[in-house]
RNA sequence: GUCCCCGUAGCUCAACUGGAUAGAGCACCUGCCUUCUAAGCAGGUGGUUGUGGGUUCGAUUCCCGCCGGGGACGCCA
């Protein structure tokens, strides 16, 4: 039997045939509108109908009979067809189908390739993360890096080449200072045991030293003055800002599986801006306002009036000069079909002036415009709903987090698994307390701010990466007993269709992987994807409860090992597009 | 003042972008380990989806008005 990766979009395509087929009125105006259902109604749902029949007032059941009455043979026979409520239609997969597709996409290759369609050719640029150089990065640094990375996993899963660009705040007036305080207090000791906690001292000293209108400020300024004409002792220290920050936070990266491919930051963009502004003025886009450059947008309810500042009265660049720049560099350098960048909610309003400006700008130009998208998220605040603070006043540091929660991840190791080498417990804490940290912003979609809290991070019960991971643990442990490799062909040859209960709600659920991860790509919204797994990751807890797998009866034995490769393959596969690393045993 | 986001069970969050009886976890209660890992499973208690209208076959979702929380609004990024 021939199966595609998306059923719903194989279904739908049937149920475009059948609109021909029938007879109806405009067929070609038809849309199926298939997706997922839940399971009390089957596989899935063809919404479509009512639609379609109430722009025509016609009766949606009698339409929803005639689109099944000329249903492929095909469909009919791969699965149960109903129409229920005011005109929906249903489709039941059979359980041979259910067992057809899992034979079809049973290894990683195959997923990929059935996925690969939705941005098959496509390059991809992707701007998370980007801290600022010389400082810490904090739990506000956190949901950027998290969410970015599952992003251009997904996208690179679902066909896309991802360029991955942190796009650093490596530039500005801050840099004065810095070279301020280094110059006069630099500790080579304290740069030598740690560079970036030691430019966060030398910073607060010189922001300390250079109140506004003193002699100081005029001092730091100089620097800064220095460092843009390229005087090499300033430029030479910038670098140094700048590698030392890199190093910091790649240790950071290292433990959130990140690996960017440039770290082009604001200063990269520096020189690239006169174009910006001539091309902005001859488009007529820009016009002069208050001594500075700013575009206004009629059309714009509050834009028409609230200015996009892209040159200041004395002639510096600013953040919407350079975001224009990087929106070209992307555009041209990268050849990108596709921008995203992701950052908190807070910079709403300047990606909408921004994105904005670029598309009448690159229309009026003839440039190829990219798809532009901004994926924000919430703050991460308090209780209080202010800036994170720990008792002492400090923010609290993503490695600090990162550390608490492999030692609570440890604390459970010793406690339920006492047994095991400490090697093992220690690399078990790491994957299951980072990934926890990482699952808390991936479980979620919320723009509203992010409440911090210890027990919420670092949470290892219900909805979390442990219950995941326990289940593929569980899995892994089903094949070392059973003394096969998951997926062996031997091992499933004899596999019939799934019978039991559980078998069968195990099989229907493993079917809905491809619709969870076009959601999550199209969507840019890495949540689905992990609601998915969690629901997956219970349906098979379910099943391990019910039906013992390693039994005599050849057949039985065969299938259910399939239905736990699979499984396994689904969840680890999944998780690794969330970033999360898995386990064998836990 | 203008505009944006948010408000769902005691708590933390879902709800496939307008679909069917709003679902999970935590907490609380009842069962299940001589049986592939109990970091688990089965079940129970818990809802006027902030509020008042509107749109329609159908609204947590869209529109309007309130209430509450957060945010952005001319030279920071």
């Amino acid at each position: 039997m021939h199966v595609t990766f998306q059923l719903a979009t194989e279904i739908e395509a049937a149920l475009l045939v059948a609109a021909a087929a029938a007879g109806l009125a405009d067929a070609a105006d038809f849309k199926p509108d298939v997706r997922t259902a839940e399971a009390r109604h089957g596989d899935f749902q063809a919404n479509g109908v009512l639609g379609y029949a109430k722009a025509r007032k016609l009766n949606p059941r009698a339409v929803a009979e005639q689109l099944v009455a000329a249903l492929s043979p095909a469909l009919r026979d791969a699965s149960d067809v109903a129409i229920a409520g005011p005109g929906f239609i249903n489709f039941t997969l059979k359980p041979a189908v259910l067992l057809a597709w899992l034979r079809q996409f049973g290894t990683a290759p195959a997923l990929r390739a059935g996925a690969a369609a939705a941005h098959a050719g496509q390059t991809w640029v992707v701007d998370y993360s980007s801290p600022n150089t010389a400082k810490q990065m904090h739990v506000g640094h956190l949901r950027s890096a998290v969410i970015g990375e599952a992003i251009c996993r997904l996208l690179e899963f679902t066909g896309a080449k991802v360029i991955r660009d942190n796009h650093l705040g490596d530039w500005g007036t801050q840099f004065g200072k810095l070279i301020y305080g280094y110059k006069r207090w630099a500790d080579p000791a304290a740069l030598a045991a740690d560079a970036i906690e030691e430019l966060e001292r030398l910073y607060k000293l010189g922001n300390n030293a250079t109140p506004d209108g003193s002699p100081e400020l005029d001092e730091a300024r100089a620097e800064l003055v220095k460092l843009q004409q390229g005087d090499s002792e300033n430029v030479a220290l910038w670098q140094k800002f700048s590698d030392v920050s890199l190093a910091a936070f790649q240790k950071i990266y290292d433990r959130l599986g990140i690996r960017f491919d440039h770290n082009l930051g604001e200063s990269f963009y520096n020189d690239k801006v006169e174009r910006i502004y001539r091309e902005l003025t001859e488009t007529g886009l820009a016009q002069e306002s208050e001594g500075a450059l700013v575009v206004f947008h009629p059309e714009h309810p509050r834009f028409k009036t609230q200015p996009f500042i892209v040159r200041k009265a004395d002639g510096a660049s600013n953040y919407a000069s350079t975001d224009l720049a990087t929106a070209a560099y992307r555009a041209e350098h990268f050849k990108a079909d596709g921008i995203v960048v992701v950052t908190d909610f807070r910079q709403a309003d300047h990606f909408e002036q921004l994105y904005l400006t670029v598309r009448k700008w690159f229309a009026a130009k003839n440039y190829r415009l990219p798809e532009l998208h901004h994926v924000t998220f919430g703050a991460v605040t308090g209780e209080d709903g202010k800036a994170l603070k720990t008792r002492s006043g400090d923010v609290i540091r993503l490695k600090a987090l990162l550390d608490e929660a492999e030692d609570r991840a440890y604390a459970i190791v010793l406690e339920k698994n006492p047994d095991l080498p400490e090697d093992e417990r220690r690399e078990i804490a790491r994957i299951v307390g980072i990934g926890a940290v990482q699952y808390a912003d991936l479980s979620q979609n919320r723009s509203s701010n992010y409440v911090f809290s210890w027990d919420k991070m670092l949470a290892l019960d219900g909805n979390t990466a442990p219950y995941l991971l326990y289940a593929v643990a569980r899995i892994h442990s089903i094949f070392r007993k059973a003394g096969v490799a998951p997926g062996d062909a031997a091992a499933e040859a004899g596999a019939t269709s799934p019978e039991t209960a559980a078998e069968i709600s195990l099989a229907r659920k493993l079917t809905k992987f491809p619709d969870a991860v076009r959601l999550a790509g199209e969507s840019l919204r890495p949540h689905f994807l992990g609601l998915y797994l969690f629901e997956l990751a219970g349906e098979y807890s379910s099943f391990n409860n019910a039906d013992k797998v390693l039994v005599d009866e050849p057949a039985v034995r065969a299938r259910r090992l399939l239905l736990c490769a699979r499984t396994l393959l689904l969840l680890e596969t999944g998780l690794g597009l969330l970033g999360l690393r898995t386990l064998t045993r836990m």
